[in-house]
DNA sequence: ATTACCATGTAAGGGGTTACATGATTCC
DNA sequence: GGAATCATGTAACCCCTTACATGGTAAT
């Protein structure tokens, strides 16, 4: 049920259309939450009819505008404050790590390799967005830093377990 | 597409039933691979017709057990050496952090101080579990205490996380 | 006998993905 | 005029969750 909280969070910024979220999702959300064009549209379409958005303008190529109510604003807030947030669950990486023993010692260090490189690409990713919204983020975007900082230390976790755990193997092979 | 490759995995260590496949999903895949009943006997139905798994032994109370064919094996092979792990989406928790500015300062703080003593409360039960598992796992279960590690990891960048980003919004607030 | 546990299945509904479909406007 | 972009919508399909439904067996 969150990508409905998260539009209601973009449009905390202003109002915009279903076209405009929808960069947003495929920008800076894309990696804390991912949204479909046709996942998107729908929800508009069911927050509108629930009172928690409304049509404020309507533009040229049937673009329509949507604002938060005050209804979706109070939603929201509830969401922030008083709903659990969900702990993370399935990972289809570490389900793999569970199984890897299936498969001989070789592949099973290739593998976790690759888990030590991808965390170290996406990590250099995560730093380059960083120094692009530099500059404006002096005070401005605390919680944004907040954010992209959790995503650095993810990434830099992710990349010493891995090198860790090749460790591990070759200990365990003697 | 993963409860599939999550049974065929547990079937590596040998025949067994949905139920008892249940309790495991249950265990010690809670916190890595969730399923629920109805979905693992439907995921075995539709495995055993692909021929993936096939029905050994028909045994009291409709019990039906059972094992990996090679085909299977074989898939499961494919899986976990070809297939790219997806990289994790969809985080609730983060999703939150970027609309926190919606709510005061207090709100705020005792979101990422919740968050912290839940990183803590769940790493003291990963270390629980560690502790029931230790004596068993001298160099038997490599992969499962590399797997553990990475829980045990992630729960400590999450508490340091969660402490570093209270200092910054305390600073910020000044 | 009753309770607890073993054991499997079906149905309804939500959320997500991919693909299909349509049309308006802007820019070159 | 043609391509790129803006802009919204529908349909089919898969995965997952919750709830409902049924019955066998073991232990006290």
């Amino acid at each position: 049920m969150s990508l409905r909280h998260a539009a209601l969070g973009l449009l905390t910024f202003g109002p915009a259309s279903g076209y405009d979220l929808l960069q947003t999702f495929n920008g800076s959300l894309a990696n804390v939450w991912p949204a479909t064009q046709s996942q998107l549209y729908g929800e508009l379409g069911k927050l509108a009819e629930a009172g928690l958005v409304t049509v404020t303008e309507e533009g040229a190529r049937r673009r329509k505008e949507y604002a938060l109510t005050d209804a979706g604003l109070a939603e929201l807030k509830h969401w922030l404050t008083d709903v659990e947030p969900t702990v993370l669950r399935r990972n289809d990486m570490l389900l793999r790590v569970f199984f890897l023993g299936v498969v001989d010692h070789e592949q099973g260090e290739e593998f976790l390799r690759k888990r030590e490189g991808q965390a170290v690409e996406h990590q250099s990713e995560l730093r380059a967005t960083q120094e692009a919204i530099a500059p404006e983020t002096a005070d401005l975007a605390v919680y944004g830093r907040i954010a992209l900082e959790w995503g650095l230390r993810y990434t830099e976790m992710q990349r010493q377990w891995a090198a860790w755990a090749q460790e591990e193997l070759a200990k365990a092979r003697k």
